[in-house]
DNA sequence: CAGCAGGGGGCGT
DNA sequence: CGCCCCCTGCTGG
């Protein structure tokens, strides 16, 4: 009996792991099964190499192989029979398990996931899985207690703007805020932009501010509005910002975070970032009314393409690079990272920012900057990537400023 | 009521 | 096709 309960306690010890892994273990298994069923379907199993071959970038992001085949059996006509999918007269995808249509294909491959119960996107923290990635990145927002959006007129904020839309209905029983598109004047530049945030793993997220209050203004104005807002980046101004205990940032950045548990390393770095600076941490409100909120940024050296773009809010350059040496004086103090093998709690922690959020600072010291370059030379991380954010005439920075010293870096030709 | 997840639409490239 | 946004429904405090 006391055996017995040891041995159960035992089990329920390691319970937490075995959970996740059965877990993903459990939807790999339906994965296959719909593959299977998909490649009956279809005439044709799939091995994971042919899997890899059609969609290389969920190996990238560690998901699982689309299992929705799409193939065109047949080239011409309408209702084209394909696995799961139909071809409507009018062009439209459409959905052979309801009557979903749409003219997106990879729209009805995630529609179509939903009646196969395939969540490919999968959180690597806890068992949560979508088969929608933007659901994804809002899940890992939980993990991160990133609160980006906040309600203009009351102190609610939530990781989720849909949240927030939900809140200013429900409690303040206002119609939802239509927020207006990118304030890019380029929209090359914006595009070749994510690619490059997508390409550094971070998603589809943007390391921008797009702050919607500057749709208001002109495009043309953003161009020439920004010079006399310039003088905000006033370095003065963030030695004032909270900066992380020196003592424990020191050990930090000598030791590195040493979490057994990604999930601490994530909380822990999402509370130091609540940290760093209350007003910084105010998000930017997708409302007019917080115009007054905007938070310019830069961007040094942003990639290849020289660019030098100036916004209401939004300030891109490309300068030169600072020597490694030089490039702590211009660093926030704000945040010291250690950085085990955990992709994931770095993007989810840097990457505090989408259209119309704002990013926390982030200081990464030398070593801990190589540590960094080790683990994405090979995923092509062009490090003079720096991104600074500018809130409230309380600037925060990342810092960086050197390519990739092992020469692996360098982004992933465009073309 | 907030938090979270599921699902779909619009638009630019 | 990717990105962004929205609405809806469920759940728990």
């Amino acid at each position: 009996m006391a055996q017995h309960t040891r041995r159960n306690m035992e089990e329920i010890k390691t319970e937490p792991v075995d959970f996740v892994k059965e877990f993903q273990e459990y939807l790999t298994q339906q994965t296959q099964h719909v593959n299977m069923i998909s490649g009956s379907v279809c005439g044709e199993k799939e091995t994971a190499e042919s899997f890899q071959a059609v969609a290389p970038r969920c190996e990238q992001n560690g998901l699982d192989p689309p299992s929705v085949e799409v193939r065109l059996s047949v080239e011409d006509g309408s209702d084209v029979q394909m696995d799961g999918l139909e071809r409507t007269c009018d062009g439209k995808y459409k959905c052979s398990y309801c009557s979903y249509a749409n003219k997106g294909m990879a729209r009805l491959i995630e529609h179509i996931r939903i009646h196969t119960g395939e969540k490919p996107h999968r959180c690597q923290l806890c068992p949560f899985a979508s088969a929608y990635e933007r659901h994804l990145e809002a899940h890992m927002r939980s993990h991160t207690g990133e609160k980006p959006y906040k309600c203009d007129l009351c102190a609610f904020r939530c990781s989720d703007r849909s949240n927030l839309s939900h809140h200013r209905r429900r409690r303040h029983k206002l119609l939802p805020t239509r927020v207006a598109r990118s304030p890019f004047s380029n929209k090359r530049m914006l595009s070749a932009l994510q690619k490059r945030t997508a390409s550094l793993g971070f998603g589809r997220r943007l390391l921008i501010n797009l702050n919607p209050a500057s749709v208001m203004m002109p495009k043309s104005d953003f161009l020439t509005d920004l010079s006399h807002k310039i003088h905000h980046l006033n370095s003065s101004e963030y030695k004032n910002a909270p900066r992380v205990d020196e003592k424990e940032s020191r050990n930090r950045s000598a030791n590195g975070l040493t979490f057994k548990n990604p999930l601490d390393q994530v909380s822990t770095l999402a509370g130091q970032l609540a940290e760093l600076h209350p007003e910084s941490q105010t998000p930017v409100s997708p409302d007019r009314e917080s115009i007054k909120d905007e938070k310019p940024i830069l961007i040094h050296n942003v990639s290849s393409e020289q660019v030098a773009m100036c916004s209401n809010g939004v300030q891109i350059s490309s300068l030169k690079k600072e020597s490694p040496t030089s490039r702590h004086e211009n660093c926030s103090p704000a945040l010291s990272l250690g950085f085990e093998n955990n992709m994931n709690a770095l993007t989810a922690c840097v990457s505090n920012s989408q259209s119309g959020t704002p990013a926390p600072a982030l200081t990464i010291p030398d070593q801990q900057v190589n540590t960094i370059l080790d683990h994405f030379g090979s995923k092509s991380l062009l490090w003079d990537q720096v991104i600074v954010w500018h809130h409230s005439g309380s600037p925060s920075m990342l810092c960086g400023g050197t390519e990739n010293p092992a020469g692996q870096g360098g982004l992933p030709s465009s073309g």
